[in-house]
DNA sequence: TGACTCCTCAGACGAGTCGTCTTAGACTTC
DNA sequence: GAAGTCTAAGACGACTCGTCTGAGGAGTCA
Protein backbone atom coordinates (compact mmCIF):
# COMPACT_ATOMS: atom_id res chain seq x y z
CA UNK A 1 0.00 0.00 0.00
CA UNK A 2 1.31 3.12 -0.64
CA UNK A 3 4.12 4.89 -2.59
CA UNK A 4 6.41 2.35 -1.28
CA UNK A 5 9.23 4.72 -0.65
CA UNK A 6 10.30 7.85 -2.52
CA UNK A 7 12.67 9.77 -2.57
CA UNK A 8 13.01 13.08 -0.73
CA UNK A 9 13.53 16.09 -1.94
CA UNK A 10 15.90 18.90 -0.85
CA UNK A 11 13.62 21.22 0.50
CA UNK A 12 11.59 18.17 2.13
CA UNK A 13 15.13 17.51 3.58
CA UNK A 14 15.62 20.59 5.00
CA UNK A 15 11.91 20.09 7.01
CA UNK A 16 13.31 16.91 8.20
CA UNK A 17 16.98 18.07 9.66
CA UNK A 18 14.96 20.39 11.29
CA UNK A 19 13.03 17.51 12.88
CA UNK A 20 15.76 15.44 13.44
CA UNK A 21 17.77 18.58 15.53
CA UNK A 22 14.70 20.18 17.23
CA UNK A 23 12.32 16.93 17.75
CA UNK A 24 8.62 17.03 17.54
CA UNK A 25 7.38 20.92 16.16
CA UNK A 26 4.83 22.30 15.10
CA UNK A 27 4.97 23.87 11.89
CA UNK A 28 5.12 27.27 13.31
CA UNK A 29 8.42 25.97 14.92
CA UNK A 30 9.90 24.32 11.56
CA UNK A 31 8.86 27.34 9.72
CA UNK A 32 11.16 29.23 12.48
CA UNK A 33 14.14 27.40 11.90
CA UNK A 34 13.71 26.38 8.85
CA UNK A 35 13.11 29.77 7.05
CA UNK A 36 13.84 32.08 9.78
CA UNK A 37 10.72 34.36 8.65
CA UNK A 38 7.49 34.17 9.32
CA UNK A 39 4.33 35.03 7.07
CA UNK A 40 1.28 32.69 5.88
CA UNK A 41 3.09 31.85 2.39
CA UNK A 42 6.14 30.42 4.07
CA UNK A 43 3.58 28.87 6.36
CA UNK A 44 1.76 26.92 4.25
CA UNK A 45 4.98 25.96 1.93
CA UNK A 46 6.02 24.13 5.28
CA UNK A 47 3.10 22.58 5.49
CA UNK A 48 3.12 21.11 2.08
CA UNK A 49 6.36 19.92 2.56
CA UNK A 50 5.18 18.11 5.73
CA UNK A 51 1.99 17.09 4.28
CA UNK A 52 4.37 15.23 1.20
CA UNK A 53 6.81 13.65 3.70
CA UNK A 54 3.59 11.80 5.44
CA UNK A 55 2.26 10.56 2.50
CA UNK A 56 6.26 9.36 1.96
CA UNK A 57 5.89 7.88 5.99
CA UNK A 58 8.99 9.93 6.21
CA UNK A 59 7.39 12.11 9.15
CA UNK A 60 4.43 10.93 12.11
CA UNK A 61 1.70 13.55 12.45
CA UNK A 62 -0.04 13.62 16.22
CA UNK A 63 -3.58 15.14 15.38
CA UNK A 64 -4.45 14.16 19.22
CA UNK A 65 -4.48 18.29 19.95
CA UNK A 66 -5.06 21.36 18.82
CA UNK A 67 -2.24 21.88 16.94
CA UNK A 68 -0.71 18.76 15.09
CA UNK A 69 2.65 17.72 16.35
CA UNK A 70 5.51 16.33 13.67
CA UNK A 71 8.34 14.15 14.16
CA UNK A 72 10.22 12.55 11.98
CA UNK A 73 9.54 8.81 11.30
CA UNK A 74 12.28 7.69 9.37
CA UNK A 75 16.25 7.86 11.18
CA UNK A 76 19.22 9.60 8.72
CA UNK A 77 21.04 6.50 9.07
CA UNK A 78 17.83 4.67 7.26
CA UNK A 79 17.41 7.71 4.35
CA UNK A 80 21.29 6.76 3.98
CA UNK A 81 20.89 3.64 3.06
CA UNK A 82 18.19 3.83 1.02
CA UNK A 83 20.08 6.21 -1.30
CA UNK A 84 23.19 3.81 -1.39
CA UNK A 85 20.50 0.75 -2.08
CA UNK A 86 19.22 3.31 -5.16
CA UNK A 87 22.96 3.83 -6.60
CA UNK A 88 23.57 -0.03 -6.00
CA UNK A 89 20.48 -0.67 -8.03
CA UNK A 90 20.98 1.68 -10.79
CA UNK A 91 24.85 1.49 -11.26
CA UNK A 92 25.98 -1.70 -9.94
CA UNK A 93 22.96 -4.48 -10.84
CA UNK A 94 21.92 -4.56 -7.30
CA UNK A 95 25.07 -5.17 -5.48
CA UNK A 96 26.42 -2.63 -2.72
CA UNK A 97 29.99 -4.22 -2.98
CA UNK A 98 31.34 -1.84 -5.62
CA UNK A 99 29.91 1.27 -3.45
CA UNK A 100 32.39 0.15 -0.49
CA UNK A 101 35.06 -1.09 -3.09
CA UNK A 102 34.77 2.58 -3.93
CA UNK A 103 35.09 4.33 -0.68
CA UNK A 104 37.65 1.74 0.62
CA UNK A 105 40.06 2.44 -2.30
CA UNK A 106 39.57 5.92 -1.45
CA UNK A 107 38.98 7.54 -4.97
CA UNK A 108 37.21 10.46 -3.29
CA UNK A 109 38.19 10.29 0.10
CA UNK A 110 40.26 13.61 1.69
CA UNK A 111 43.07 12.93 4.06
CA UNK A 112 40.62 12.94 7.28
CA UNK A 113 38.13 10.29 5.96
CA UNK A 114 41.43 7.74 5.35
CA UNK A 115 42.17 8.18 9.07
CA UNK A 116 38.61 8.01 10.27
CA UNK A 117 38.15 4.60 7.63
CA UNK A 118 41.50 3.08 8.86
CA UNK A 119 39.81 3.46 12.31
CA UNK A 120 36.90 2.10 11.79
CA UNK A 121 38.32 -0.86 10.15
CA UNK A 122 40.41 -1.59 12.61
CA UNK A 123 37.65 -1.28 15.08
CA UNK A 124 35.58 -4.27 12.91
CA UNK A 125 38.55 -6.30 12.28
CA UNK A 126 39.11 -6.23 16.18
CA UNK A 127 35.40 -7.25 16.30
CA UNK A 128 35.51 -9.68 13.95
CA UNK A 129 38.71 -11.26 15.42
CA UNK A 130 37.20 -12.36 18.23
CA UNK B 1 31.81 26.23 -17.34
CA UNK B 2 29.27 24.00 -18.50
CA UNK B 3 26.71 22.83 -16.09
CA UNK B 4 29.37 21.00 -13.79
CA UNK B 5 27.73 18.09 -13.84
CA UNK B 6 24.43 16.99 -13.46
CA UNK B 7 23.33 13.92 -12.91
CA UNK B 8 22.49 11.37 -15.44
CA UNK B 9 19.00 10.27 -15.85
CA UNK B 10 17.81 6.52 -15.99
CA UNK B 11 17.02 6.12 -19.86
CA UNK B 12 20.34 8.22 -19.91
CA UNK B 13 21.54 5.58 -18.12
CA UNK B 14 20.62 2.93 -20.43
CA UNK B 15 22.53 4.40 -23.27
CA UNK B 16 25.77 5.09 -21.28
CA UNK B 17 25.05 0.66 -20.13
CA UNK B 18 24.91 -0.04 -23.87
CA UNK B 19 28.76 2.25 -24.45
CA UNK B 20 30.17 0.73 -21.35
CA UNK B 21 29.74 -2.78 -22.64
CA UNK B 22 29.54 -2.49 -26.31
CA UNK B 23 32.53 0.46 -26.45
CA UNK B 24 32.34 3.17 -29.53
CA UNK B 25 28.63 2.88 -31.48
CA UNK B 26 26.49 4.66 -33.51
CA UNK B 27 22.84 5.46 -32.74
CA UNK B 28 21.48 3.05 -34.90
CA UNK B 29 23.79 0.38 -32.69
CA UNK B 30 22.76 1.84 -29.68
CA UNK B 31 19.12 1.92 -30.61
CA UNK B 32 18.80 -2.34 -31.31
CA UNK B 33 21.11 -2.88 -27.96
CA UNK B 34 18.57 -0.52 -26.15
CA UNK B 35 15.37 -0.70 -27.12
CA UNK B 36 15.57 -4.27 -29.52
CA UNK B 37 13.31 -2.43 -32.62
CA UNK B 38 14.01 -0.27 -35.25
CA UNK B 39 11.90 3.28 -35.97
CA UNK B 40 13.05 7.14 -36.42
CA UNK B 41 11.36 7.84 -33.34
CA UNK B 42 13.04 5.25 -31.33
CA UNK B 43 16.45 6.74 -33.48
CA UNK B 44 15.28 10.15 -32.41
CA UNK B 45 15.07 9.55 -28.80
CA UNK B 46 18.45 7.56 -28.68
CA UNK B 47 19.52 10.73 -30.34
CA UNK B 48 18.34 13.10 -28.29
CA UNK B 49 19.77 11.26 -24.69
CA UNK B 50 23.10 10.88 -26.25
CA UNK B 51 23.04 15.13 -26.85
CA UNK B 52 22.49 15.57 -23.26
CA UNK B 53 24.78 12.89 -21.92
CA UNK B 54 27.19 14.79 -24.29
CA UNK B 55 26.01 18.10 -22.63
CA UNK B 56 26.86 16.64 -19.29
CA UNK B 57 29.88 15.55 -20.61
CA UNK B 58 28.88 11.61 -20.06
CA UNK B 59 30.06 10.97 -23.85
CA UNK B 60 31.63 12.40 -25.87
CA UNK B 61 30.88 12.45 -30.09
CA UNK B 62 33.39 11.70 -32.73
CA UNK B 63 32.29 13.83 -35.91
CA UNK B 64 34.77 12.90 -38.58
CA UNK B 65 32.90 10.46 -40.01
CA UNK B 66 30.07 10.45 -42.07
CA UNK B 67 28.20 8.91 -39.29
CA UNK B 68 29.02 10.04 -35.38
CA UNK B 69 30.33 7.86 -33.25
CA UNK B 70 29.82 8.02 -29.71
CA UNK B 71 31.71 6.28 -26.72
CA UNK B 72 31.23 6.92 -22.90
CA UNK B 73 33.45 9.96 -21.04
CA UNK B 74 32.84 8.38 -18.14
CA UNK B 75 33.81 5.15 -16.31
CA UNK B 76 30.83 3.52 -14.10
CA UNK B 77 33.18 3.92 -11.72
CA UNK B 78 33.20 7.75 -11.86
CA UNK B 79 29.13 7.69 -11.21
CA UNK B 80 29.79 5.40 -8.87
CA UNK B 81 31.96 8.46 -6.88
CA UNK B 82 29.58 11.31 -7.85
CA UNK B 83 26.59 9.89 -6.49
CA UNK B 84 28.04 8.37 -3.65
CA UNK B 85 29.47 12.19 -2.81
CA UNK B 86 25.92 13.62 -3.28
CA UNK B 87 24.56 11.60 -0.44
CA UNK B 88 27.18 13.09 1.51
CA UNK B 89 26.64 16.14 0.30
CA UNK B 90 22.98 16.31 1.14
CA UNK B 91 22.78 13.94 4.02
CA UNK B 92 26.55 13.83 5.90
CA UNK B 93 27.08 17.56 5.75
CA UNK B 94 29.42 16.66 2.75
CA UNK B 95 31.87 13.76 4.89
CA UNK B 96 31.82 10.39 3.71
CA UNK B 97 32.56 8.60 6.75
CA UNK B 98 29.06 7.96 7.51
CA UNK B 99 28.37 5.96 4.21
CA UNK B 100 31.02 3.94 5.19
CA UNK B 101 29.98 3.33 8.16
CA UNK B 102 26.53 2.79 7.12
CA UNK B 103 27.96 -0.04 4.88
CA UNK B 104 30.56 -1.34 7.27
CA UNK B 105 28.42 -1.91 10.15
CA UNK B 106 26.36 -3.97 7.46
CA UNK B 107 23.27 -2.48 7.82
CA UNK B 108 21.39 -3.45 4.55
CA UNK B 109 23.92 -6.03 3.40
CA UNK B 110 23.11 -9.63 2.35
CA UNK B 111 25.30 -12.01 3.96
CA UNK B 112 27.33 -12.79 0.75
CA UNK B 113 27.88 -9.34 0.64
CA UNK B 114 29.37 -9.50 4.00
CA UNK B 115 31.33 -11.87 3.18
CA UNK B 116 33.13 -10.02 -0.06
CA UNK B 117 33.18 -6.89 2.72
CA UNK B 118 34.83 -8.99 4.74
CA UNK B 119 37.51 -10.24 2.23
CA UNK B 120 37.82 -6.49 1.25
CA UNK B 121 38.74 -5.64 4.60
CA UNK B 122 40.81 -8.05 5.16
CA UNK B 123 42.67 -7.03 1.73
CA UNK B 124 43.05 -3.73 2.95
CA UNK B 125 44.20 -4.43 6.35
CA UNK B 126 47.01 -6.08 4.68
CA UNK B 127 47.88 -3.92 2.26
CA UNK B 128 48.35 -0.77 5.23
CA UNK B 129 50.23 -3.71 7.31
CA UNK B 130 53.34 -3.81 5.50
C1' DT C 1 18.49 13.77 -62.82
C1' DG C 2 15.41 12.47 -59.66
C1' DA C 3 13.74 9.16 -56.31
C1' DC C 4 15.10 6.92 -52.25
C1' DT C 5 17.36 6.20 -47.94
C1' DC C 6 19.84 7.34 -43.91
C1' DC C 7 21.64 10.79 -41.29
C1' DT C 8 21.77 15.32 -38.23
C1' DC C 9 19.59 19.05 -35.99
C1' DA C 10 16.13 21.96 -33.88
C1' DG C 11 12.20 22.17 -31.65
C1' DA C 12 7.93 20.91 -29.37
C1' DC C 13 4.67 17.68 -27.02
C1' DG C 14 2.51 15.85 -22.67
C1' DA C 15 3.14 14.20 -18.34
C1' DG C 16 5.12 14.59 -14.09
C1' DT C 17 7.66 16.96 -10.11
C1' DC C 18 8.78 20.68 -6.97
C1' DG C 19 8.57 24.79 -4.38
C1' DT C 20 5.50 28.25 -3.60
C1' DC C 21 1.30 30.65 -2.78
C1' DT C 22 -3.96 31.68 -2.27
C1' DT C 23 -8.09 30.81 -0.35
C1' DA C 24 -11.75 28.92 2.46
C1' DG C 25 -13.39 27.20 6.55
C1' DA C 26 -12.90 25.52 11.46
C1' DC C 27 -11.34 26.38 16.05
C1' DT C 28 -9.76 29.07 20.02
C1' DT C 29 -9.48 33.28 22.88
C1' DC C 30 -10.74 37.38 24.70
C1' DG D 1 -18.66 38.09 17.78
C1' DA D 2 -14.29 39.84 16.14
C1' DA D 3 -9.51 38.72 15.70
C1' DG D 4 -6.07 35.57 15.28
C1' DT D 5 -4.30 30.97 14.39
C1' DC D 6 -4.85 26.66 12.60
C1' DT D 7 -5.95 22.85 8.87
C1' DA D 8 -7.05 21.54 4.33
C1' DA D 9 -7.49 21.75 -0.64
C1' DG D 10 -6.06 23.25 -4.67
C1' DA D 11 -3.63 25.82 -8.18
C1' DC D 12 0.42 28.45 -10.06
C1' DG D 13 4.76 28.62 -12.84
C1' DA D 14 9.03 26.73 -13.72
C1' DC D 15 11.44 22.89 -14.65
C1' DT D 16 12.64 17.96 -16.09
C1' DC D 17 12.22 13.82 -18.82
C1' DG D 18 11.09 10.69 -22.34
C1' DT D 19 9.20 10.86 -26.64
C1' DC D 20 8.15 12.36 -31.18
C1' DT D 21 7.80 15.41 -35.64
C1' DG D 22 9.64 17.75 -39.35
C1' DA D 23 13.14 20.14 -42.13
C1' DG D 24 17.15 19.71 -44.53
C1' DG D 25 21.86 17.54 -45.96
C1' DA D 26 24.58 13.80 -48.01
C1' DG D 27 25.10 9.50 -50.28
C1' DT D 28 23.45 5.76 -53.55
C1' DC D 29 21.60 3.95 -57.68
C1' DA D 30 18.31 3.15 -61.57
Amino acid sequence: MGDLQQDVTEAELAVLQALWDSGPSTIRQLVDRVYGQSGTSVYATVQKLLERLETKRCVARDRSGAVHMFRAAVHRDELIGRRLRAVADSLCGGSMTPLLTHLVEGKGLSAKEQRELRALIERLDGRKRK
